[in-house]
DNA sequence: CGCGGGTTTGATGATGCTCAAGCCCGGTGG
DNA sequence: CCACCGGGCTTGAGCATCATCAAACCCGCG
């Protein structure tokens, strides 16, 4: 396992973290001390459903899907999380509840993960951190309601053509039918639905 | 205006923070000084969408809908808060944008109000209530993404008996094109689809 | 060259919407 | 006391949307 500079690792996640507060060098040290670097092949999986979730990870490079599948084998995609997302089961994580979700790399990927321990240290050194997370968790919930109005209002076409507005990157890197289970369609409708659009 | 006595008012609002840390009898009668009480009538827009959310209100008694309408006309609703719920738009509330929602009341009711700046001095003078309000965000987001499973998912007789094993005493206070704007139907279709259930 | 996963295509059917009409019931005015 | 009105719920016919299933295609890889 190559480990790049520190430099290079942290440079993300502290701009990602310094948007929702102000936080000194030292203070990002302390932080960035307290996450653990790992580097995890495709196709394996971070989460089965059924597990308790013990981590809350910062894609730093790769791609990550959250998805969850029903006894009837029904399946949705929940998100991508590409560069500089978060991706965790945060009701797992912090109240040690079996998840409801499975989470794997699509991608070979790298990744910085707080544990719960980790994460408590950190809020009990740095309160302001609490304010980061907090806005976090806000703005997913706001993503979900709008994302939830969309996929009852609206049609197959503009749901299709609002993801690619929201996630112009994504469709080059995951395959198809992974957007489809994020649309809620079958891969053949999306297939259909594509090629309405494309002439 | 009627008050009831404090002890009534607060006790169930009290009780609910409760649930998320432990707070003295002084904390809370800190809390209880900060919130401000409020008796509605029915059919009253606490919010418009395109307004910016001041407030985050506990429902002591009553009943409030709050939903989404785009352009079309086309509207969902995002739930029901009744008593020992919380209402707010949170993202709007706390990054001061305008929302994208709609809150009314539904029934006479009497809500307890957070200010912005009722809310920060709360904070700001005992901490542990980030605590309260990041689970109470947290738990919401685990049920958004589940509601948003179920409504990709599941068939419309399955989420029409979700919906009255989750709320079984809203139906009876709430009227059926409500509960349809919820399920994501149009009224005549949840109609049949209490038809097909009830022979 | 052939295999296998992913995507496309088409035929068919189920699901849920639209529109239009009728019904039920509580409230209001004559 | 009755007639009427209006909002909400129900019913039905017809239609659009999207799933299912089966087959073919495409393309990278062994």
């Amino acid at each position: 396992m190559i480990r790049k500079d520190d430099s290079d690792k942290f440079a993300g996640i502290n701009a990602n973290v310094q948007k929702c507060g102000i936080f000194s060098d030292k203070e990002l040290q302390f932080f960035n001390n307290l996450l653990q670097y790992k580097e995890v092949p495709k196709k394996t999986f971070l989460l089965h459903q059924g597990e308790i979730c013990r981590f809350e990870a910062y894609v730093v490079k790769g791609c990550v899907r959250v998805y969850f599948i029903d006894a009837q084998g029904a399946e949705l995609t929940l998100y991508f999380a590409v560069e500089d997302w978060w991706v965790s089961d945060i009701a797992s994580f912090q109240e040690h509840k079996p998840s409801t979700l499975f989470i794997e790399t699509l991608e070979d990927s790298e990744l910085l993960l707080l544990t719960l321990e980790t994460k408590e240290l950190l809020l009990k050194e740095i309160p302001l951190f609490e304010r980061v997370f907090r806005l976090m968790v806000q703005r997913n919930l706001a993503n979900l309601q709008e994302r939830l109005f969309q996929t009852v209002t609206t049609s197959a076409v503009e749901k299709y053509l609002n993801f690619l507005e929201r996630y112009p990157n994504i469709p080059n890197r995951v395959a198809q039918h992974y957007i489809a289970s994020y649309l809620g369609f079958t891969p053949e409708f999306l297939s259909k639905v594509r090629r309405r659009l494309y002439k």
